[in-house]
DNA sequence: CATAAACCTTCCTATCATGGGAGGGAAAAG
DNA sequence: CTTTTCCCTCCCATGATAGGAAGGTTTATG
């Protein structure tokens, strides 16, 4: 029932990876270099196959191809401390909370206007008036009209013959 | 007060576009080609600022450049209904409930296991035992194991040299 | 005025994760 | 044996953004 040897493709069903990037994970270094058949063929065992549905499990719950990493490799260490792997997975927790909290902000701005706008016949639209002229944004640091020291501009007095 | 012409650094400044996003807009057909001064530099009036001001206000509430393309139209358009933009707000809206979703399963699941894992010297761990062989994933179409048919992979039986 | 600083130009590269496809060889199925 | 399926490598694309190099322009300063 375990097959002890797959190519590229049968590791891909078995591991849910697909061979592009199974091949990728190889190119970056992600996985070691694969052995090869004598076609020139990838063979992977199922330890391997393994090791790349441990990938696909991290890449499922957001993790970067640089903290698999550092997951896989504590994965193989067998005296690794859980509270390594544990602080990762909080450090991506509060990765996740960030974008949460972005993406929610973005929703309530949206849903505010919306509720305002007629959305009908008629031209006059509250989310159009807010993008063009920004007043109660939720954007934390909008440095609307922070120019540095910008020399004068110089074209604001001779644009010249503008071709 | 109001500059009656900008070069791309004044324009990236009072719009908070930066530069290369200027030219990266127009590249892509999403701003029009702008004016050239004589010695090459891009000049902008007080409207194209205002145009990009309203791009930089779109992308910070999540839109993708199609969308802004099309916002843009809108906005242009003295005749627009309202109803078209408050349809693109919305379907915006359903996106972003959509990742916002996403991540939180994510982050459900990470905490769940977090909570579980000891944190300390110990190598046992839930997280990566979770990783190594998935059980409870939120993971909606987890297809783990279903491998279409695929011929038996003949490297299952003969792994030749693998050199 | 000459020169340096600040600014602009184009073109190329990179990021991150993923996929598509071409051209050509290898293996399994008929 | 022929056809189909699979694999190989290499190149390109996505989306939004940034970095940098090489070289021309403008402005400020001595």
């Amino acid at each position: 029932m375990e097959q002890p040897f797959f190519n590229i493709g049968s590791a891909a069903d078995a591991s849910g990876v697909s061979a592009k990037m199974i091949r990728h994970y190889e190119e970056i270094g992600l996985i070691p270099k694969a052995k090869r058949a004598d076609s020139g063929y990838r063979v992977y065992s199922g330890h391997e196959v393994h090791e790349l549905r441990f990938i696909r499990q991290a890449r499922a719950l957001g993790f970067s191809t640089k903290q698999i990493a550092e997951l896989l490799k504590l994965w193989r260490d067998q005296r690794r401390p859980s509270a390594r792997v544990k602080q990762l997975a909080l450090e991506h927790v509060r990765e996740l909370d960030e974008k949460i909290a972005e993406l929610r902000a973005m929703k309530a701005t949206l849903e505010h206007l919306a509720k305002h706008c007629h959305g009908d016949e008629r031209p006059d639209c509250p989310i159009l008036d807010e993008l063009a002229a920004p007043k109660s944004t939720h954007s934390r640091h909008h440095h609307t009209d922070t120019a540095k020291p910008r020399r004068p501009s110089v074209l604001s007095r001779k644009p010249k013959r503008t071709f």
